[in-house]
DNA sequence: GGGGAGAGATGCCGC
DNA sequence: GCGGCATTTCTCCCC
């Protein structure tokens, strides 16, 4: 099979994007390798390939949410035709990574200058809810007060510090969801450095969280740890039922 | 503004390709709101905008690996004209998750029928790891015996379980990459469960990794747990240097 | 479907 | 740069 005119009509758009840093996007039958932290082989499919001005790859199927290949920023893409075979090749030689995509054929390609300097404004996270608690400890239980939020322990960071009515140390840590293990191992390992620095044999770990498995509440237990229910703070709803549209823009 | 003829042209071929569950990419300057596990605004500036055959949604600016905004597989998509302004509105009412988008400008429309059914074959994990250690424990440590790989436990699974060569248990907890807290956490978690629900004293504990941070080695050996320098295992190297093209499509 | 843990995790903030 | 940790984490596997 020889590269026809069209194909290469594509090929060189997809060079005068790369060339100009713009943001690329191309259709395409495709077959991929990809070798770096790990090795990957994906046969032959339609995938959507996304180069960014930033030289970020991302290789997407028609499912899913998350690309099947991609190549972080600052990589280098080229298009090269070897023995009729049209390849697009990736490479971040510092990172030492690698991406070949073998394009069968092109179903469409665009291409534009995309200028986006935005950031994101988020609410609803697990710093929120450390934030409530700080600000009002005793909807975890009466008499605490707030010794420090973000406390920087030798062995990680503290959500919120507090001292109870009996001037016992309280350890709190949040989660935004259902507590798991992990929440546990961390309680108990800023207890324990908390306990070791401070000298004190008495300090007490509570989890705050809206539930917790089963097992993990187990764990809190032997550990003579205890859970506090709590739901992480309500934003406001801007998409409430009958609303038509965002007020906000 | 009116909306003009250009634009009802794009919002026709959005739609169409919507009905027909075709992959739809979409560059626009837009502004987006995001409601449901969080809370998100996003002002103006442009994005390529994903929508796949699997309802998937997907909002990339011109930088970055992750989408700034997304919605998952089974979600509903409808461009709304109200007032003169144009939205592309999504919605996952199962999920109670909402993304509205303001396309101020769309710079191009793109839609095709994609196919493809194929699955990732991947090499190189941190399971790889663990089946070495469990064929051979010796790298580890001269007299290690394999008792199990994968033990369930109550309070999770342990990667690798061994005796040594006095009959003591060993716990072994492996990381591809370099060590940290929550591997310590885990290890410390594992060991802790062996000893109570078999009522021995002494249980090892040991993390296989190539490298560990100095924080968590402290904390390793505050435990009384030890560190082993493991290699994650090799393979095969498909892009040599000097390679020109994969050898294996 | 929930639980547990890895991921080619990524991204953010701190020192 | 590394460390520590959340994530609208996602995905896989096992019970």
């Amino acid at each position: 099979m020889v590269v026809e005119k069209q194909l290469l009509t594509e090929i060189e758009k997809i060079n005068k994007a790369l060339e100009k840093d713009e943001t690329l996007i191309i259709g395409a039958d495709c077959e991929i390798a990809y070798s770096g932290r790990a090795e990957t082989k994906l046969a032959r499919g339609d995938r959507v390939i996304l180069i960014k001005s930033d030289k970020t790859l991302l290789v997407h199927q028609p499912h899913g949410s998350n690309p099947i290949n991609y190549m972080k920023e600052n990589s280098s893409h080229r298009i090269i035709v070897e023995d009729e075979l049209v390849f697009l090749k990736s490479k971040n030689v510092p990172l030492n990574e690698f991406v070949d995509v073998l394009l069968n054929k092109i179903h469409f390609v665009n291409s534009a200058k995309l200028n986006d300097g935005t950031k994101i404004e988020l609410t609803g996270n697990e710093k929120d809810m450390a934030d409530m608690i700080a600000k009002n400890p005793a909807i975890i239980e009466k008499g605490l007060r707030l010794v420090n939020q973000e406390e920087q322990t030798e062995y990680g960071f503290i959500d919120v510090l507090c001292h109870d009515k009996n001037n016992n140390l309280v350890v709190i840590e949040c989660k935004r969801y259902k507590a798991d293990f992990k929440a546990v191992d961390q309680l108990k390992r800023y207890v324990e450095k908390i306990k070791k620095s401070r000298g004190i044999e008495t300090v007490r770990g509570i989890i705050a969280a809206p539930s917790i498995s089963d097992n993990a509440k187990a764990l809190l237990e032997d550990n003579g740890f205890s859970f506090s229910a709590i739901e992480p703070p309500r934003y406001k709803e801007r998409f409430r039922k009958g609303q038509k549209r965002l007020g906000e823009f």
